[in-house]
DNA sequence: CCCATAAACTTGAGTAGTCAAGGAATACGC
DNA sequence: GCGTATTCCTTGACTACTCAAGTTTATGGG
């Protein structure tokens, strides 16, 4: 097997472990999953903590359809709303409620520390973790087209 | 956000990435997804080809079920045979077909360009993508265990 | 103005996995 | 050996997506 072939099925179970350990994580703490965590991120970095879900989805590499189905339990739990646009009838905002708002930095700081015992030394330097994310960054095309 | 977490959502979405590609390439050219040529892939290391069904979910990082249901639609286009164990009726092989041995190295060989033209240079150096593999590898556990 | 096209979103149907429960067969302690 | 525990596997019910099709609203050319 080609080394290429070899890091990209690697690639494949280090993605899947990771996300075990975050869904164990901050589903056990916060009752949501790495998914819902990061599309909850997102929104938080947008100006207003809201977003059109056609860009919210462009943002997270998910279809627009993928969007409108994640976003249903999250505005049914109550941390996010949905809104409309005066402008535009077309357009749904998703927003970051004020209970979200609240809840999230309670997340961010599960997922850093999760992030940080993934990290952990002895196995990994100083160094290396920018080095991983720097070298995943050439391969992560920030959409869906190929 | 810390860079660890950073490292950890880049991996994510590398991998969303890598996974479209692959089941594009794999699906149009040979009818398979990543996770099938994955599966034949382990299958056709094995000794014999075959390998009981536990061991391949361990393997693959999967659950029993999650082999189970996998192994269905390969059993049914024919690339894959279940067999039983003499010794132990327990236990059911799933074990590589003819068909499946002709295919493979078709699929190989196209698994092998795929990766190869996501790690294409420019951006990629020659020794960037062992590098890679190789802090993948302090990630990926062998197994689902925490 | 109006029609055609395009954009934003939802919905139905399908795929790929999970977990929890259960059946059947083997292995172990005494 | 005999009952209990364990292993292997499957199944039902669920989650999380995908794609294709449809609805609604906006936009731009004649």
């Amino acid at each position: 097997m080609s080394d290429t072939l070899d890091a990209a099925l690697r690639l494949m179970r280090a993605q899947a472990a990771l996300v075990r350990r975050f869904d164990a994580r901050l589903g056990g703490l916060h009752g949501v999953s790495l998914a819902d965590f990061t599309l909850l991120l997102r929104l938080a970095q947008a100006p207003g903590g809201r977003m059109r879900r056609v860009d919210l989805a462009e943002a997270l590499g998910l279809t627009a359809s993928g969007v409108t189905r994640a976003l249903a339990p999250l505005e049914r739990i109550g941390l996010v709303s949905r809104e409309p646009d005066a402008r535009d009838a077309r357009v749904a905002y998703a927003s970051l409620t004020g209970t979200g708002r609240e809840r999230l930095p309670e997340m961010l700081a599960t997922a850093e520390e999760t992030a940080d015992e993934l990290f952990a030394a002895p196995a990994w330097g100083e160094r290396d973790v920018p080095v991983l994310a720097g070298l995943l960054t050439r391969l992560g095309g920030t959409g869906l087209r190929s």
